[in-house]
DNA sequence: GTTGAAAGCAGGAGGGT
DNA sequence: ACCCTCCTGCTTTCAAC
């Protein structure tokens, strides 16, 4: 019944094979990630040592990449959401990564093609915190930044649904 | 000891106070979102029960929006990731949210100001995938596609150095 | 905030298919 | 390979303080 098959031997050989068990547990979990085995088992008919062994096995493989709580920045006090585009100049790259990707605001940074060459998600308290911060990213390039009005998904679990 | 505040009372009136010990239980339950209550007990020298309730009241705070798995889209067969951003005409953004927003390749979709006021992060299985969703969304105004080398931060915690 | 008892859960051993 | 049951020790939960 379980045809589960790992081909992730390197790098550069990431996929894995799940079954419709997997896929139901990978569900539930990125719906509620404290969800207990006891009852994960019941709702995948498994013992709870069964389900136990898939998880491991799902992290092991990387496709469980880890467990978090999500907060939200704006109950917190950082209301001022943005995103920042950086085409950073390919000289000031390495001080780029070192100072200013290890910025607390920063939630996303993701390295992409394009002239825009980095993409931040900044979070802060007020504007005038997100001016000082757009101004230390210009020391290393040009910026282009947007503010969001809301996020309409954010973190949508991955379903097996796109493999159809 | 505890001087935790909350004014969140309205939505326009959101944020929340949280004292040394709450901050602590967030940072640990953002590494890890399924660490025992017991556990979290002996970092913070409080008895289970304690930090049950004061997780329960971050959550019903909406501090903690929930816990989740991680799931790693490219172990899974989906290793283009890429940020789509759509310049939707407004009559068409009606259909567009419907339609394109709904689409399980979209992990986040954020409307934000400026003149490409749409924002989605789109995983999918190879470059074909990519441009039939690219075509789909240019049914509904100009699009800029930019794909994804390496994401440097992802979900980096929300910390208390925000507030230094 | 605490403790303490009852119920439920996790994780290992051992065995079956 | 995959699964089960059993057993022990922890964890959660609720009540009482």
């Amino acid at each position: 019944m379980r045809k589960s098959r790992c081909s992730a031997r390197s790098p550069y050989d990431f996929q894995v094979e799940l079954d419709a068990v997997d896929w139901k547990i990978l569900d539930l979990l990125q719906q509620d990630g404290r969800m207990s085995y006891t009852a994960l088992g019941r709702v995948v008919s498994l013992s709870a040592p069964a389900v136990t062994e898939r998880v491991r096995r799902l992290e092991a493989l990387g496709v469980i990449t880890g467990f978090v709580a999500v907060v939200s920045p704006a109950r917190l006090g950082l209301p001022i959401e943005s995103i920042v585009r950086v085409r950073v100049r390919s000289l000031d790259t390495p001080r780029f990564r070192s100072h200013v990707l290890a910025l607390p605001q920063i939630r996303d940074a993701d390295h992409v093609t394009g002239d825009d060459c980095w993409l931040l998600r900044v979070v802060c308290r007020s504007m005038v915190e997100l001016e000082e911060l757009v101004e230390v990213m210009q020391r290393y390039g040009d910026t282009t930044t947007s503010l969001v009005f809301s996020s309409h998904v954010r973190n949508r679990p991955v379903e097996a649904a796109l493999f159809d």
